[in-house]
RNA sequence: GGCGGCGUGGCCGAGUGGCUUAGGCAAGGGCCUGCAAAGCCCUGUACGCGGGUUCGAUUCCCGCCGCCGCCUCCA
């Protein structure tokens, strides 16, 4: 079986179909960075990261996209109310995506565009679409006429006739109809700006993904992504703008479930995010990223530190296989089971792939008790290669410093004071030692080949 | 008012018309161990409620209850 994604577009899982063989285009809708990232943007950039590994093991060149969206309404406020420039505050904001991506291990975009460097795109694509009666300017605003274009609201579900009167369009009369959105809204004095035949103004939110998924990815590309909570109106206006326009934009639509905090979406809007730089502070980057990558990637998901702790203790079997497998045999990469890859197979089934997993991992632990290498040396190359798919291959996220060395000279002479105890019978003695060691966060394990150690 | 999703054993979290029906965490028992840790083995019999379809439903259908998302900026 070859991959299949579930596409909101259609409402159905579909086989997936490059429009190039060998090759897959990924856009995702990046933040708008009025803040810092939190953790359910991270959980949607873990999936597309797993998506992404997976579509590489499988020889795919992937192109991936993520925008960052550094001009809105709440930046320029925000800025205004700091006392700062809203390009200060909004490259802030991005280099923080940027470092949380690296420290959840997210392989880096191909590309990352800004909204701002694309004025010219995206006054070329309200060009097409006045041109061909889908959009009109009203005194320095430009919308969309959603009445034009009659597939409007098929990605999301919505009726125009049933849906409530967008609130922003009260007493506006420049609107053709309430439900007519901005593609671009006209400056006010003081705010930034950039010219246009229309006038000075900004980009609305949804022109800016149109314009800029196109210019990278081509009028038609495989996959666009984003949190469930961008379907409409966002994505269904992106989709309104590009198809209008003549272009087929995205063929597979992928919607990542929301992370809820107590009983509800995290949300800036909400005020309850958690943010990336605070958890990671509190658990390892790579027991986060399990954390948040075990979940399937459409299903919501409740914060909870408890579930946090549960991840971290998962993945720590997984994580000891590998690094006492690796010491009875050569390690190495091996393939995926045929298992697993059925379950990513099946629109990204990572629950059930860490069932495989952890089965791998407990059969390579029975081996290795058993003294049977070659089962053993094919366990580990299986639970690595798996890992790498995950994105959670310890190798990936060891840190070994110039001290490492020095540090593993001192561990081995408080081991071999602690052996010579041992061997007299001085379990006081060998406690002690093991309980300073522990103190100062190392471990230490006896096992049939002697005494290993590692950090925390 | 419209659109959509969810409710699984102590917890997290998959899945399925019936077969021994994931996986992890925690718990209890056992093996191993000076102790511990790790590991391995065993134990738990769950699918919101009420109907219906069926030889048989947690899985399909209907209704109800509860929770959540979207319809307004939000991954």
């Amino acid at each position: 079986m070859a991959l299949q994604l579930y596409d909101t577009a259609s409402r159905t899982v579909r086989a997936f179909e490059p429009i190039e063989p060998g090759k897959a285009s990924i856009y995702l809708c990046g933040l708008t960075v009025q803040g810092p990232p939190h953790i359910g943007h991270v959980r949607n950039w873990v999936n597309i990261d797993i998506l992404r590994r997976w579509l590489l093991h499988n020889g795919y060149d992937v192109s991936y996209v993520r925008n960052v969206t550094d001009i809105d309404d709440k930046i320029i406020v925000k800025a205004a109310d700091a006392g700062e420039p809203w390009w200060a505050l909004s490259f802030r904001n991005e280099r923080e995506i940027v470092a949380a991506e690296q420290a959840l291990g997210c392989l880096p975009p191909s590309y990352e565009p800004r909204a701002t460097g694309h004025v010219p795109e995206m006054i070329e694509l309200m060009q097409r679409l006045i041109d061909a009666g889908h959009a009109y300017a009203a005194d320095g605003d430009v919308y969309f006429d959603v009445r034009s274009f009659p597939e409007y609201g098929a990605l999301s579900g919505q009726q125009l006739d049933r849906m409530e009167p967008a609130g922003d369009s009260v007493g506006d009369d420049r609107k053709h109809d309430p439900r007519d959105f901005a593609l671009w809204k006209s400056a006010k004095p003081g705010e930034p700006s950039w010219p246009t035949p229309w006038g000075r103004g900004r980009p609305g939110w949804h022109l800016e993904c149109s314009a800029m998924a196109t210019k990278y990815l081509g009028p038609t590309f495989d996959i666009h992504g984003g949190g469930l909570d961008l379907v409409f109106p966002h994505h269904e206006n992106e989709r309104a703008q590009s198809l209008a326009a003549g272009d087929g934009f995205a063929r597979y639509w992928l919607h990542n479930g929301l992370l809820h905090m107590a009983g509800e979406k995290m949300s800036k809007s909400l005020g309850n995010t958690l943010q990336v730089r605070e958890i990671i502070k509190q658990w390892r980057p790579v027991d986060v990223r399990y954390y948040l990558g075990a979940a399937h990637y459409r299903s919501v998901m409740e914060f909870s530190p408890a579930a946090l702790d549960e991840a971290a203790a998962a993945y720590k079997r997984i994580e000891n296989f590998i690094e006492k497998a690796s010491e009875s045999v050569e390690p190495h990469v091996g393939s995926v089971p045929d298992a697993f890859g059925r379950a990513m197979d099946d629109d990204l089934g990572v629950p059930a792939a860490l069932g495989v997993l952890h089965e791998t991992v407990r059969a390579g632990n029975t081996a290795l008790a058993e003294g049977a290498k070659e089962t053993a040396r094919e366990a580990l190359g299986g639970v690595v290669a798996m890992s790498r798919v995950l994105g959670i291959d310890p190798a990936e996220w060891t840190t070994t410093s110039d001290l490492t060395p020095v540090l593993d000279a001192l561990v081995q002479v408080a081991l071999a004071q602690r052996e010579a105890a041992r061997q007299r019978k001085d379990y006081a003695a060998s406690d002690a030692i093991r309980d300073q060691l522990a103190a100062a966060g190392v471990v230490v394990e006896d096992t049939a080949e002697g005494p290993r150690w590692s950090l925390r």
